[in-house]
RNA sequence: GCGAAAGUGGCGGAAUUGGCAGACGCGCUGGAUUUAGGAUCCAGUGGCUUAUAGCCGUGGGGGUUCGAGUCCCCCCUUUCGCACCA
C-alpha cells in the first residue's frame, strides 16, 4: 500500500531532492567536471567572479552570478568545447577580516568556517565546478605566489614606495586606493568617511600602463559602459606643460594645460594648498595668512572640499612669476580649488576663458584679460557674467593675434618647445595603485627593511612570508598589527646579514584577486607560480562574468597585471577577459535587497522547497540577465510548474512503445520543435536566459497539446531532444529526463552534456502558408491566410474578397499600395 | 553640471535592417475534474464604448513615413557612473 501511494505521488510531483541528489552523487563518482587541461582542443575557459567569504553565507546575487553563468557554460560544453569552470575563494582582505574582529575570533578560523558553508552552498548550485582547481587566496600555496608577483613587479619597476597624502579610513584603520574611495568619499567597504593622511606606502605603478590600458580596451568585447567606465578613471587628456619662472627662485614651476591658445590670458597662477613649494615662495608678510588658510582647507573634509557648488577661497602668497612671453609679472595664489593630485598641482588662471578662474577672479578682484573673441560679438570685460570657454579667434595675443584658438593651441605649443619653456604634454586622472594595507588578514608585502641595505626583497626560495597565524591582537589599530609581533618583524638582513625588519603591512586583496584566473590553472604546483603550457593553451579567459561593481577596480587591476606579467614575457596575452558581461541587480518589491529593509531572499529556502534547478530557472526567467529582475515568491511557482508540467510528460511517455521509425509530428510541432532550438540557440549565445525559458514553455505547451490524444511516432526523438535543450538550464532535471529516453541501457556515467547540442531543419522553419496583415492607410483590418509566396496582385485580390476589407475600398481608388512580402499589404485610399 | 542606460497591461517582462504591440509567466475570471484543493486540465484576460463592431493605447509634446514602442527634435521621470581634472 505504501508503495502505491508512492508511486501515485511521484506520478504527479517531480521529486527534486532525490533527483538533484542522485545526479550530484553521480557526476562526483564518475569526475564529470574534472577539466583535462592537457586536452587543448577547443577550450572554453569560463570564469565569475570568485566569492568573497564575509560571512558565512552565499546569497541571491551571488546564486544570480553562478547559477546562469553555469547553464552558458554547459550549453558550451553540449556544443562540443572542452569547458574549464574554476571556483575558489577570494578570502583575504577587510569583510572577512572585520566579520572576525566582530567575532573576537582570529579570521583564521572565521575564514575557515565561512569557507566551508560556502563550498556547500556551491555544491547545492549544481555547477560544473573543477573542485580539483580550487583556489583560496588566503592559503600560504596561493599567497606565496601574490608575494612574487610583487616581487616581480618590483623587479620591473613596477612596485616602488612613497610618502603621499593618502585615503585614510578611521573605522578601517587603514589606507585605501583611490578606486575604493566612493563619489561620496567615503570607504567603499564600511561607508566611513575618508580622511586624508601623510604615509610612506607601497604603490604599484599602474600609471606607466595609462595608454595601453586605453588601447586595450578597443579589442575586447565588454559592455560600452564598463568601457567607458575605464576611459573616464583613465581620464586622458592631451594639452601642454608650461614653465613660468619664479621671482627669486632658482627652479621655475610647471603647470599644465589643455588651453595653450589662452596663455596670453593668464592672469595670476593657483597652487593647490598642499604643494610643497608653498612654504618656499611665501612672503614673510603673507607667511600668517598662508599658514592659517591652509589649516582651515586642512580641517575641511574631503566632501567639503571637492563640492562644485561651493564658494572657491584662497589666498595670495605674496610671490610672483614671471610670463613665458610677455614677462608679465602674475601674482601666485594658493586655493583649494586646485588639486594636488592632478597634474602639476598648480594652475595657469585664465578668468576670461575659464569658469572657474573667472569665479575667482571676480571674488579676489583679480585682473581679466580676453584673449579669445567669438564670432559676431565683441566681449566686454567688464559686462561678462561668465566665462567665455568655447573656441573663437586668437586676440591680444602677439604674433598669435588673429589666428583660430584651435590652431593656436599647437602653435602656441610650438613656440614654446622653441624657447624651451614648454612642450606638449599628456596627462591623466589615473593615480597608481596604492597597495598597502595596515591590515593583519592580507600577504604580507615580502620586504625588508634593513637599515644598512635599504630595501631588500625577500629572496624567491625564502617564500612565503608566512602570516603568524594564532595573533590575539589582529584587530586594527592604525598601524599593522604585525608590527607588534618581534617573532614576526625581525629578521636578518638577506644581504648583510644584519639586524633588519620586515614590512609591517599587508597588500591590498585586490592584487590577490588580480591573477587568480592564472593559478586556477595549476594550483597544485608548489615550485611556479602558475604553469606556463597551460596559460599558453587556456588563456585569455573566453567569457568573464560577474558584478559591475568591479567594472574598475578589479577589472582595470587585473588588465594591468595580465601587462605588466606580458611586458615580463611571463605570459603571452595582455588582456586577461577576451568577454566579459554584468549580471544585473536582483530586486525585491521593487527594491535593493538590504537587511534594514527586511526584504532580503535567502536561497536556501526556496533551494529546499522547490530544488536548485526551479531557483535558477527562476533567476533567469526573471527578466533580462544583464539588466537583473524584481524577486516574486509567487513567480517562481510558475517555474515549479513547468518542471512538474515537463516531469509528467516524460512520466507518461518515456517508455511508450510507439515506433519511431517513420515519426509522424505535425507540421506544427515541427516546426515549433525546430524554432524552439533555433531561438533558444540564439538566445544562450547573448546570455538572454528569459526569453529562451519562454520559448521552452511554448514548446511544452504544444507538446501538450499534441498528446491529449495519447503518444504518435516520432514522440520520443522530440522527448530526446527536449531533454537537451532543457539540460543546460535545469542540469539535475535535464540529464534525469535524458536518461529517462535513453532507458536502462545506457549507464549513469554517460551524461546528457556529452551528448551533442541539437541542430535545427531551416526547413522546418519555412512555411506554405503565412498569416498577411491587410490594412487600410495603415491601419489593420484584416488577416488573410495566403500561401507564402503569394505576389501583391494575387493578394490584393483575396484582400478585396475579404468581407472586412471590401467595404472599405468599394467605389474608391487605390492610390498607392505597400507590399511587404510575409508581413502585409497596405492599402492606401 | 558631464557621461551612460532605461520608461510598454494589475505585476515580472517580450517585440529593433520601421511592418499583427503585449510573446512567456504571475495574478485574476469562468468551466471541467475532485471528498477536498494553495493540485491538475481547458478557455478567457490592455483600456474605453452605443460591444459579431469601432475607437484609443508603449512617460509627455512635436516631426519624418503608406506605416513609429522602434527613426529625428524638445521636455519629464528613474537608475548608474563621474564630478572644481585645469
Amino acid at each position: 500500500m505504501l508503495i502505491v501511494l508512492t508511486e501515485v505521488f511521484m506520478s504527479t510531483e517531480y521529486p527534486h531532492t532525490e533527483i538533484e541528489s542522485k545526479w550530484k552523487r553521480i557526476w562526483k563518482e564518475s569526475g564529470a567536471h574534472h577539466t583535462d587541461l592537457s586536452s587543448t582542443d577547443r577550450k572554453f575557459y569560463g570564469l565569475v567572479m570568485f566569492s568573497y567569504p564575509s560571512a558565512h553565507k552565499l546569497h541571491i546575487g551571488h546564486w544570480y552570478n553562478f547559477a546562469p553563468a553555469d547553464s552558458y557554460f554547459r550549453w558550451k560544453r553540449m556544443q562540443g568545447y572542452n569547458v574549464f569552470e574554476p571556483m575558489g575563494y577570494d578570502a583575504f582582505g577587510l569583510p572577512a577580516e572585520n566579520y572576525a574582529v566582530a567575532q573576537g575570533v582570529n579570521p583564521t578560523i572565521t575564514t575557515a568556517q565561512s569557507v566551508a558553508g560556502i563550498r556547500e552552498q556551491l555544491e547545492q548550485i549544481g555547477a560544473m565546478y573543477d573542485w580539483d582547481r580550487e583556489v583560496n587566496t588566503s592559503s600560504p600555496q596561493y599567497y606565496k605566489w601574490t608575494q612574487w608577483l610583487f616581487l616581480t613587479l618590483h623587479k620591473m619597476g613596477l612596485a616602488y614606495q612613497k610618502q603621499a597624502p593618502v585615503n585614510w579610513c578611521p573605522s578601517c584603520q587603514t589606507v585605501l586606493a583611490n578606486e575604493q574611495v566612493t563619489a561620496e568619499g567615503q570607504c567603499e567597504r564600511c561607508g566611513t568617511m575618508l580622511t586624508k593622511r601623510d604615509l610612506k606606502q607601497w604603490f604599484f605603478r599602474i600609471t606607466k600602463y595609462a595608454d595601453k590600458l586605453l588601447e586595450g580596451l578597443k579589442r575586447l568585447d565588454w559592455p560600452r559602459k564598463t568601457k567607458i567606465m575605464q576611459e573616464n578613471w583613465i581620464g586622458r587628456s592631451e594639452g601642454t606643460t608650461i614653465s613660468f619662472s619664479i621671482e627669486g627662485q632658482d627652479d621655475p614651476i610647471d603647470v599644465f594645460t589643455t588651453r595653450a591658445d589662452t596663455l596670453y590670458g593668464v592672469t595670476y597662477l593657483v597652487f593647490a594648498p598642499e604643494h610643497p613649494l608653498i612654504q618656499e615662495i611665501t612672503t614673510e608678510e603673507q607667511r600668517a595668512e598662508v599658514d592659517a588658510y591652509i589649516e582651515t582647507v586642512n580641517k575641511a573634509t574631503e566632501i567639503e572640499r571637492t563640492a562644485t557648488d561651493r564658494v572657491k577661497t584662497g589666498v595670495f602668497t605674496g610671490a610672483y612669476v614671471i610670463h613665458p612671453f610677455t614677462n608679465e609679472r602674475l601674482q601666485i595664489w594658493v586655493a583649494d580649488y586646485v588639486l594636488l593630485g592632478y597634474g602639476t598641482g598648480v594652475v595657469m588662471a585664465v578668468p576670461a576663458h575659464d569658469q572657474r578662474d573667472f569665479e575667482f577672479a571676480r571674488k579676489y578682484e583679480l585682473p581679466l584679460q580676453i584673449v579669445i573673441q567669438p564670432e559676431g560679438e565683441i566681449l566686454d570685460p567688464n559686462m561678462m557674467a561668465e566665462a567665455y570657454e568655447t573656441a573663437g579667434t586668437m586676440v591680444n595675443s602677439g604674433e598669435f593675434g588673429g589666428m583660430p584658438s584651435e590652431e593656436g593651441k599647437n602653435a602656441v605649443t610650438q613656440r614654446l618647445e622653441e624657447s624651451g619653456k614648454g612642450c606638449s604634454s599628456v596627462n591623466y586622472r589615473l593615480r597608481d595603485w596604492l597597495i598597502s594595507r595596515q591590515r593583519y588578514w592580507g600577504t604580507p608585502i615580502p620586504i625588508i627593511h634593513c637599515p644598512k641595505c635599504g630595501k631588500v626583497p625577500v629572496p624567491e626560495d625564502q617564500l612565503p612570508v608566512l602570516l603568524p597565524e594564532n595573533v590575539k591582537e589582529f584587530a586594527p589599530k592604525g598601524k599593522s598589527p604585525l608590527a607588534a609581533l618581534p617573532q614576526f618583524m625581525e629578521v636578518k638582513c638577506p644581504h648583510c646579514e644584519g639586524a633588519a625588519k620586515r614590512d609591517p603591512d599587508t597588500m591590498d586583496t585586490f592584487v590577490c584577486s588580480s591573477w587568480y584566473f592564472l593559478r586556477y590553472l595549476s594550483p597544485e604546483r608548489d615550485d611556479i607560480a602558475f604553469d606556463s603550457d597551460r596559460v599558453k593553451a587556456w588563456l585569455p579567459v573566453d567569457q568573464y562574468i560577474g558584478g559591475a561593481e568591479h567594472s574598475v577596480m578589479h577589472l582595470l587591476y587585473a588588465r594591468f597585471i595580465a601587462k605588466a606579467l606580458h611586458d615580463a614575457n611571463l605570459i603571452h596575452f595582455d588582456e586577461p577577459f577576451t568577454r566579459l558581461r554584468h549580471q544585473g541587480i536582483i530586486t525585491h518589491k521593487g527594491e535593493k535587497m538590504s537587511k534594514s529593509s527586511g526584504n532580503v531572499v535567502n536561497p536556501d529556502n526556496f533551494v529546499n522547497e522547490y530544488g536548485s534547478d526551479v531557483f535558477r530557472m527562476y533567476m533567469m526567467f526573471m527578466g533580462d540577465y544583464e539588466q537583473g529582475g524584481d524577486w516574486s515568491d509567487e513567480g517562481i511557482v510558475g517555474i515549479h510548474r513547468f518542471v512538474n508540467r515537463l516531469w509528467r510528460l516524460y512520466q507518461d511517455h518515456a517508455i511508450d512503445s510507439v515506433s519511431d521509425e517513420s515519426p509522424e509530428l505535425s507540421e506544427k510541432l515541427n516546426y515549433t520543435l525546430n524554432y524552439t532550438i533555433q531561438q533558444v540557440t540564439k538566445n544562450l549565445e547573448d546570455l538572454q536566459f528569459n526569453t529562451a525559458i519562454s520559448r521552452m514553455m511554448e514548446l511544452l505547451n504544444t507538446l501538450y497539446e499534441e498528446t491529449t490524444d495519447g503518444p504518435f511516432p516520432g514522440l520520443t526523438s522530440v522527448l530526446d531532444v527536449f531533454a537537451r535543450v532543457v539540460a543546460p538550464f535545469a542540469p539535475h532535471l535535464g540529464e534525469e529526463l535524458w536518461h529517462m529516453i535513453q532507458g536502462e541501457a545506457c549507464p549513469e556515467t554517460t551524461s546528457v552534456f556529452d551528448q551533442p547540442w541539437p541542430d535545427f531543419n531551416p526547413e522546418a522553419l519555412v512555411k506554405e502558408t503565412i498569416t498577411l496583415v491587410v490594412q487600410i492607410n495603415g491601419k489593420l483590418r484584416d488577416r488573410i491566410e495566403v500561401p507564402a509566396d503569394v505576389d501583391q496582385d494575387a493578394a490584393l485580390a483575396k484582400a478585396k474578397a475579404s468581407e472586412k476589407v471590401a467595404p472599405y475600398i468599394e467605389g474608391r481608388e487605390i492610390r498607392k499600395m505597400v507590399f511587404v512580402p510575409k508581413r502585409l499589404l497596405n492599402i492606401v485610399i
